[in-house]
DNA sequence: CGCATGGTGGGGAAAAGTGGGGAATTGTGA
DNA sequence: TCACAATTCCCCACTTTTCCCCACCATGCG
């Protein structure tokens, strides 16, 4: 039951007012019943939804992570964690996004919702949509040189 | 049930005239009922707050630690631990702070709560803007190294 | 069509953070 | 021993946020 989720795909839809968000119904189901979730920053300005699983596993590989000094693995940790944040569905489903993931994301009524295997990323669509656009391309580039 | 609590996630709180400062309330669903709670100095000019069982696992880790002057051992831990205090939460859910952390930790009205798995963090805001902002491209550089 | 499912929206109760009054406690010095 | 001041603690009150619940509507499918 605790297999590693596998998310696939992209979903376009709508934060509310009360800065709640959907989660696809596909992607939930991966997801053991009841279980807390990890919402964090990510990077190119989303965010980033993990099963406490798959996050316990990222934090720990990057705690071991060969950081010379102490000092900074202790500032490693603390940003590790400070912009991390548990969250859970509610019945419908949904996620609360506190305001500090709110603004880090600018977020703004349109969100995509991006399943990327063990994680799932959230986007400003406003974002999400140039950075597709950008990438796209890069992309096809990058595949014609690569055996799958 | 008294498994080790796992604090996670940053809040911004204010410490009110009474020296009265709020641990969030997903925190507080960690620490079991009644139980007291260790306030002592931590490093890089914050406050760190333990369930007495972190505070424990801490004084053992620190009794094995190597240090090999064992003067200073006994000097880090006299620190350490003179200036820790038992605290507990009033009817809601808030902690008393110590005139002395107050000024170790340069506590002015807003505050910074962070969660760092089995314990808790303290910081002035004033403190904790820079301090995070500093450290966040340090973090950002070695996360991007990490496949996940 | 009729029913089930999935996303959206919102009302309202409950919880959480903030602030302060005032009693109880502690400590100090006369 | 007493008086006084400072501190701590128990309440209560207010505001904002969160969460439970229901309702709506679009879609897909037998």
């Amino acid at each position: 039951m605790n297999k590693n989720p596998n998310f696939i795909g992209s979903y376009f839809y709508s934060l509310d007012t009360k800065n709640r968000l959907a989660i696809p119904a596909k992607f939930r189901l991966l997801i053991p019943n009841g279980q807390t979730l990890i919402l964090s920053q990510g990077l190119e300005g989303c965010l980033e939804l993990y099963p406490s699983n798959s996050w316990r596993l990222l934090s720990e590989k990057l705690e071991n992570i060969s950081i010379k000094n102490k000092k900074d693995k202790r500032a490693f940790k603390r940003i590790l964690f400070s912009n991390a944040s548990e969250v859970q569905f509610d019945e419908e489903g949904r996620v609360l996004i506190p305001q500090l993931l709110i603004d880090y994301a600018a977020l703004k009524k349109d969100a995509a919702v991006i399943g990327l295997g063990e994680k799932i990323e959230i986007w400003a669509k406003h974002l999400w949509v140039p950075y597709y656009k950008k990438q796209k391309n890069l992309f096809i580039q990058q595949a014609s040189k690569i055996e799958l």
